[in-house]
DNA sequence: AACTATTTATAAGA
DNA sequence: TTCTTATAAATAGTT
């Protein structure tokens, strides 16, 4: 119905197709609202262009595609709704076991319920504990080296000038026993203890 | 279109209104399939006539028309599904919902995706993590506290014995002073190095 | 988006 | 319903 007959075949012309698409679209709403009002008839229209854009039409208010749709539903005995059901139930399960899953996963890194957890569960737990913590435990760390290193150091000129007072306590007495004509200048309150005892338990 | 116009209002006479139903019904189910060839589009037709049957059309297989249902239920945001349909859509959004916000939880406390949050989010997240790791902190700074401890302890140590040391040179050079007649029984190695430079710096 | 020559749909009649 | 047919409506190609 135009300047000239066209087969009913895909148009390939994008633009022509755009052009033919839009005009025909309006006259297949127009038809459908006509029948509506003539005939009483219910009708639920929907087109989507192949650019996926939609448009509808539906006789009456909303709730009447809804009456059309269940209509559809038990007269066709095609499974609509049940499909769809369906698979929203079973997202519903799939999402709801990750939930859980997570839950679980949460409180353990959080220390909770980990009593029931066996030592193969709790190395992993103790292996994500200590991933997550890395940055935290890092900074500890290097501090703690420092303090260790710096013990050790100590220890260690500790352990020297324990050494160097004992020689020169020993060397000492080797002088007061080698002067007795001069009278004691070293108030008692100096005499050294080499070494402090039980230092070590502390650790 | 036809031998006489008519005016687009109800046909009041019942087989007349039947007629053009027949007539119009077909006519809307041919353009509809030739939009669906000619450009590519998708169509869900539904027609109920006032006797109550019902002619659908759907361009493509079954399940296309589920498809353009949930495209309309989409693009309209109109309710479409019954109520049990909603709660279930409902229950899938809030469950998904959860996950979301778990899943982060959990990123966060492996200490991934933590550089997008403010500093309130980080105080919260940090005191989440330190009371999950209660007990290995707890073991940890335990631990320290023993080490800074035994550290403070060499320290103040070191420090007396350094004090002595001096006083014992002081009392040394004066021994020495008061005899010059005795040969020098001290070796040099063994002078000693009051104290260590910078041993704090390593903190 | 408008025009218009044609095709198509369909109202009325049988 | 279906067929026919005159006529209204839709629209393909064009501007």
């Amino acid at each position: 119905m135009g300047r000239g007959k066209i087969e009913i075949k895909r148009i390939e012309n994008s633009s022509n197709r755009q052009v033919t698409y839009s005009k025909r679209k309006n006259g297949i709403i127009k038809k459908a609202k006509e029948i509506t009002v003539l005939c009483d008839a219910k009708v639920s229209l929907i087109i989507i262009a192949s650019s996926g854009k939609m448009v509808e039409y539906c006789s009456g208010p909303q709730e009447t595609r809804m009456k059309i749709l269940d209509k559809y539903h038990s007269q066709s005995g095609k499974r609509l709704w049940d499909a769809k059901h369906e698979n929203l139930c079973n997202e519903v399960d799939r999402v709801k076991k990750d939930n859980d899953g997570m839950q679980i996963e949460l409180r353990h890194l959080k220390g909770e319920d980990i009593t029931s957890l066996n030592h193969v569960d709790l190395m992993a737990l103790e292996e994500a504990i200590e991933n997550g913590l890395a940055s935290i435990r890092d900074r500890m760390s290097k501090y703690m080296d420092a303090v260790r290193e710096n013990n050790r150091a100590l220890e260690d000129e500790n352990k020297r000038l324990a050494y160097q007072m004992h020689k020169m306590m020993k060397y000492e007495e080797n002088l007061r026993d080698m002067n007795y004509n001069n009278n004691n200048q070293i108030p008692f309150a100096l005499r050294v203890q080499p070494n402090q005892p039980n230092l070590h338990d502390r650790m």
